[in-house]
DNA sequence: CTGAAAGCGCTAACAC
DNA sequence: GTGTTAGCGCTTTCAG
């Protein structure tokens, strides 16, 4: 009555079972053989539903009834040991803690990699170097079928030398080493496309708030901007860019500058910009969209979806990055090498509306 | 001169190694014991570093050399097969795609995990029941240590079934199944903390904006109001206590109704609200802090810091909560039953000014 | 249709 | 000080 140790007798079922269940005599798949009376070979391929070999439905049936009165959960170790090949696809990210950006690429990247059978081990390094080191060391140990090397925001990496020694694809961030594969955001696109919102709506005169840190973004979304101008016989006005800090602040601060210009519309290189420039804005008693029309770029979801009005913007696809990562890293698209350019939708709100006087 | 297959003769160093280095012949204990003419038993020593078992400096030496040279890489598979105990802690989150909340959570599970020497197997399921399944299996195959279950807000849970064939802690989320160990935020604690605040500055005409929606964070948040004007002896005035969705548009929503109260100070449920209230609030002329203080709740980085004025507020402490629940699996800290209640740390900026006829 | 046996890479006695 | 050996839990020929 009192000893119920070593799982002796009955399927180890004690009514209220305390920590750690059965930590004691994990249950294998000899176990499961002995129970039903048969070979471990046997119970390894009803296991794993061999559809060549053939069992006699009845051996099967026993089998799966000692499987599930037992519990018997096969152990993946043993199984990627003999395998020689494991499950997992490393994921390290500088930045999960910071923004939500990072975790949509954890979700890409996550739902890309399950559905091809592979788990993500992930570490979250903020950005320590000491930290990414043991990261990889981790993961190479664990023989990871490949790493996906992430950064929170677009830019230019360089690649850790031990990095090198698994099948690696870069995600949000690229290197200019030849031979390396990427996956990162089309900003000229995206740039082109926010620019587009304010043409379909018959703004001629749109400034744009350029970031004053250097990035991919910093020149690709400027790039956009002009190219969307100079598809609509718009010539490029020098006067209508200027440069903030990428935040509230910045956003706020160029205000007073970007009235002066005479724009009917801005467009923000980041929506964190437009929410500051939302205020400056109401501070000088105009309204959004009527006496002046705004975009942003990000999709910053707490932001974007919440101003008043709603700011329309430019999604950076975070979620698609993770997953094409994977694809690129098991080689299922076609482009396997170089640097693959995600698209950025567009998403409209209400803060831009079709010019009164045009 | 053209055969370089199966990584006959030198250290497998091809001059511009392709895709998957080496995938052909992964480098074993055996390889490096062959190589620096030792047995596999004195190679393990060496790598793991045995304090206890003498090797010649000369043969540790030569292993050494071996290892670098042929770029050896234990395997963590195997090491731990024959351990019988993985280096895995799981955790499965709910969202860590919609906030930085959960992506804070895994932050501080992972530096403490890393700590003490486990990795992080993760699953984002977003709250899909059928994917959450899957992660959990995939994670009790996989062995792990136990499974931290993660709500990306505060919470009561159900526990799936087959969380309880592990060794498990809720974290930001809790049952009350007898028994169950978890980890979450001290609304009241919080609550109390963001109301003193105000009392500090001389406040005593305190509104508090409630969500609507059911939640602990809800109940607690107000009790720790309560509690806050009771110990400053300031009699509790249902008319001050309103109730709005948690979000912008409820903030902003409840202003015309917390005017009517006569408050010289706020404190909002959350941050979210209290930057549509800040919206309000302007547009009635009003400023912050001189008309009237605001405090939030949530610390939430993107928006608390860069409202105008910078908004008070209490903090979750999600990075803790993850750390913290680690420590609970791993039975480091003292408490080791029941639901452990973590601090919610005030974070002061500018939005709150001592009340000018106080 | 099913069983026996070898072996995946590593650790841990236990010899010598 | 260092080598031998027996598994860890599983898959996979190869026999029967």
């Amino acid at each position: 009555m009192i000893s119920m140790e070593k799982g002796s007798g009955e399927p180890a079922r004690t009514p209220r079972a305390r920590r750690i269940p059965e930590r004691a005599h994990p249950v294998t798949l000899r176990d499961v053989a002995e129970a039903a009376g048969v070979s471990t070979a046997t119970v390894s391929l009803v296991v794993n539903k061999k559809k060549d070999a053939r069992i006699a439905e009845e051996t099967r049936q026993r089998v799966k009834d000692a499987i599930r009165s037992l519990g018997y959960r096969p152990n993946a170790m043993a199984k990627t040991l003999v395998s020689g090949t494991s499950r997992f696809i490393g994921l390290v990210a500088d930045g999960v803690a910071t923004t939500p950006f990072a975790g949509q690429i954890i979700h890409g990247a996550q739902d890309e990699a399950w559905k091809h059978g592979y788990a993500l081990l992930i570490a979250n390094t903020e950005g320590n170097g000491e930290l990414e080191q043991d990261a990889i060391t981790m993961m190479l140990e664990y023989k990871v079928r490949g790493i996906l090397y992430s950064t929170w925001f677009h830019r230019q990496t360089d690649i850790p030398a031990s990095l090198r020694e698994a099948d690696f694809v870069l995600v949000n961030c690229f290197s200019n080493e030849p031979g390396t594969r990427s996956v990162v955001p089309d900003e000229v696109q995206g740039g082109r496309s926010a620019t587009e919102v304010l043409l379909r709506h018959g703004h001629r005169r749109i400034a744009f708030i350029n970031a004053t840190i250097p990035a991919p973004a910093k020149d690709g979304r400027l790039l956009g901007y002009r190219e969307a101008l100079e598809d609509a016989g718009i010539p490029f006005d020098p006067e209508l860019v200027m440069e903030a800090y990428p935040n509230q602040e910045g956003g706020y601060g160029v205000t007073g500058e970007l009235l002066k210009r005479g724009a009917t519309a801005v467009y923000c290189y980041n929506d964190r910009m437009a929410m500051g420039l939302y205020d400056g804005l109401r501070e000088h008693g105009l309204s959004i969209p009527d006496d002046i029309a705004v975009v942003g770029f990000d999709n910053q979801e707490v932001i974007a979806a919440h101003l008043r009005p709603p700011l329309s913007t430019v999604s950076l696809p975070h979620y698609e990055l993770g997953a094409a990562g994977v694809r690129m890293l098991l080689e299922l698209d076609g482009a396997t090498e170089g640097i693959s350019k995600i698209h950025c939708p567009t998403v409209e709100r209400t803060s831009v509306r079709a010019q009164a006087h045009a």
